[in-house]
DNA sequence: CTGCTTTTACCTGATATCAGGTAATAAAAA
DNA sequence: TTTTTATTACCTGATATCAGGTAAAAGCAG
């Protein structure tokens, strides 16, 4: 059996890229290539499609959302997520919509055929470093980094604007007194010293914003 | 004349798509191809280069610290910077370091072996999307902004973590008020109010690091 | 309904920051 | 060589932060 493939990528040279590792492989044969998941979301309507490569960061359409809505209409059709970078939520949700696998673009040709290969073959498939990424989930969740609850998010946010206590009272319609029981909060729940390293933390975090 | 072409990106499909772009190309030989900085920086000791062709995400070293060694050694060798996102300060950044061009990995093949032709042509290059992006110098980022002395980064990299004005002159082995004086000066110096202002200000604009 | 978290608020005192000034020496640029 | 910038250093005073404690009202979840 030939395996009717399409790439979904906006980087013309990373379609270009898979094109050449996927010729190598017998059963596969490459039906279309698209820049964003609207335009494959027409042609699987129309065409029979075994395999899809998609980018996980996506124009208009995210690839999470748009692998929900392809398999909700042909759950036959394998489909296999990218991306350059990653976070374990980001996999994890990609497979509970009903990827088949996931991979990251910086793997080896190996790699990427290996893993496509057991994709069609019907499991759930994951690149070496995505392994490790999802594999630390005790570590991760010991290390957990408490939320900022809504008003400490504002103040936080106040703060990294280069405003005192005082005025960010005024700005929020509180007591001088509440915003300084708030900052101290911030900085116990976080265990930092002062506004500067606090502001360094939740940057390098993207907590603000 | 055949340029020697060398390819530096850590991930292997992108390293194949560009080979596969940059081979219709008469004059572009691709010599070789690196996953990451350290490699090529020791190639170029010891072979002839014309062409470099860079992810600016790499990791152990960044593309922009990369360039800059480079061009300090080699600064005939062409370095072209790519990344998928990109902002105007980072392109700028790479430009300024060296770099001879910035390619969007979305550009298309056309743009891509525009760009390149020019740019070993001696212009600097830029991709549409990256265009759109710098030619946006908001009223904002219209003032250029003024670099950090290096007792300045020392300062303000101590404060980002966190450290006082006394712990910092500790530190550096340098006057209490030697280092309240430098601390003026930076605030000054970006009409910041204090020194959480700042330090959202620096590592917002990669000034730290 | 009953805990738990969040948000609000107050008091005090030690310490740090910020803003204003000045100024000598060294290093780099013009 | 002259000028500018960087780095070093000192003084003072007003204001802000940080750390300790306490506590009530509101909102949410078990």
């Amino acid at each position: 059996m030939i395996y009717k493939t399409v790439i979904v990528d906006d980087h013309p040279i990373v379609i270009s890229g898979i094109s050449g590792l996927l010729s190598d492989l017998e059963n596969i044969k490459i039906v279309e290539k698209f820049g964003s998941g609207i335009a494959l979301l027409d042609y699987i309507e129309d065409n029979t499609v075994d395999l899809i490569l998609m980018d996980v960061f996506l124009p208009i359409i995210n690839g999470v959302d748009l692998c929900k809505t392809i398999k909700q209409k042909h759950p036959k059709i394998v489909i296999i997520g990218m991306s350059s970078q990653s976070e374990r939520s980001l996999v994890m949700q990609f497979i509970q919509n009903g990827g088949n696998g996931y991979i990251l673009k910086n793997a080896s040709f190996d790699e990427f055929k290996n893993c496509i290969y057991k994709a069609i073959a019907g499991e759930i498939v994951f690149s070496e470093e995505v392994k490790t990424i999802i594999s630390q989930p005790l570590s991760e969740e010991l290390e957990r980094i408490p939320a900022l609850s809504r008003r400490e998010r504002d103040i936080a946010l106040l703060l990294s604007q280069g405003k005192s206590t005082q005025e960010i009272a005024d700005d929020l319609f509180l007591s001088f007194l509440t915003v300084q029981t708030h900052r101290r909060n911030i900085l116990q729940k976080y265990k930092m010293k002062n506004v500067a390293e606090l502001i360094a933390f939740l940057l390098k975090n993207n907590m603000l914003n």
